[in-house]
DNA sequence: AGCAAGATTAATGTATCCATTGACGGATAC
DNA sequence: GTATCCGTCAATGGATACATTAATCTTGCT
């Protein structure tokens, strides 16, 4: 029964255009409402709230909801409604210690396998990109620079699970770290370890591209939570 | 809004007895249907059917479909219902190297902060199964010792996210692991690879640990990649 | 015979309906 | 005044009904 041309659909491509059920754009929207703020964290909102607000029946609102609970963004409660998750200090320490080890691990990986030529160039021109936005001050090309490189890194294992993983824990993080963006202090040593992952990658050094970037995030991770806990925030 | 007592509440709590939900019920019960081989990979199976089978509506087998599909093992087709997703050699490289990083990046956590002496104990409880099981030849309990070891590790981690994802991986390598188990050459080196780890754990040696388990991890991947791959199994 | 366009059908996605159940408030007993 | 019990009610979980749509089959044409 198996089907041999079945093996390269092991992982099903999700039509990401054309005609879309009403859940994935119900999930879609829900998603985006909750990284974006617009859907904060505390307090309980009804099913059927949710349903006039996108105008939609309970329906797809429930089976976007279990995605989303399944994901780690919301909890579900029987009669109360869903909540946007917090994200606590230690939720956040948890996150940063699978993002260490996981992109660390990666950055292993790739530079064992060697990167394409196109790699590379993505994964510098994102550094030059940040030391660019650095020099003028600008956060927020910082952070997507930031962001771009790390999602390259991890895409360049080819390792979809990886990459679904990494995608996961970064939409968990993804409310912190903007809201942080502008209170930390300016990441310069940040670019640097980028820049020297870079190039122990280039130079298929394993080890050297594990332990720096390890390092990296290690680090960055314990500023964060320093300031998460200075700062006294638990959500975002 | 954001209650101060919501920290806590992080994680919430799943209530694993009690009335529980027919949605969670079917969940359990796909799932166990999954992982045991009583569903096998190839076939599309509607949801109707499913239904009928479990005795119940669409609705319920929906909601579970949904997070099934959402941890990787199905697919869901618009009309065609849902396939249980064979895991290719591929996937099953895939899967072990996120084990390889996660669990050896779980090593050198608990090592670096040092374990309980009762998980300590139980480590050492589970190496010691997995000696004797070896002795008298006796592969299921080897295996169920060996996973012991694992779950122990990551759970001394107390990273709850840690723990999920390695839980969700663990699952979707389960069906191989379970096949491949009577075919694999006799695992004599793994034990001593796992006493190394507690060894290295409990003198709180974070390098040690974590190079031995990847070490560990990275050559059993190896030869069960190797395996599969003379075998031709693509399926379990 | 082979192929294309249209009709048919079956499975889904969504809406709606209904029974269940746990939360809440008020009344009562202490 | 306080705690407890019970009744009410609202929100959910689940079943059912329905519209949509893609896959298949038919039929007619070349």
């Amino acid at each position: 029964m198996t089907d041999i041309a079945d093996l390269d659909m092991e992982t099903p491509a999700r039509p990401s255009s054309g005609k879309r059920a009403q859940t994935d754009r119900v999930y879609d929207r829900l998603k985006h409402m909750i990284l974006e703020g617009e859907l904060l964290p505390g307090g309980f909102v009804l099913q059927e709230e949710l349903g006039d607000r996108i105008g939609v029946s309970r329906t797809p609102i429930r089976e976007a909801l279990i995605r989303l609970q399944s994901e780690g963004l919301i909890e579900i409660r029987p009669r109360h409604g869903m909540r946007v998750l917090p994200v606590s200090v230690s939720g956040m320490r948890e996150i940063y210690e699978v993002l260490t080890g996981l992109e660390a691990h990666a950055a292993k990986i790739v530079a064992e396998r060697g990167a394409e030529t196109a790699t590379l160039a993505k994964l510098d021109e994102a550094v030059a990109e940040m030391d660019r936005a650095l020099a003028i001050d600008d956060l927020a090309a910082w952070a997507e620079a930031d962001d771009r490189f790390h999602t390259t890194l991890v895409a360049a294992t080819g390792n979809q699970r990886l990459i679904d993983i990494m995608s996961k824990i970064f939409d968990q993080a993804y409310r912190v770290r903007k809201l942080t963006l502008k209170l930390r202090p300016k990441p310069v040593r940040s670019n640097a370890a980028h820049r020297a992952v870079v190039e122990a990658i280039r130079d298929r050094d394993q080890q050297g591209a594990y332990r720096i970037h390890e390092q990296h995030r290690r680090e960055s991770g314990k500023m964060l939570i320093a300031l998460l806990e200075k700062l006294e925030i638990t959500a975002a």
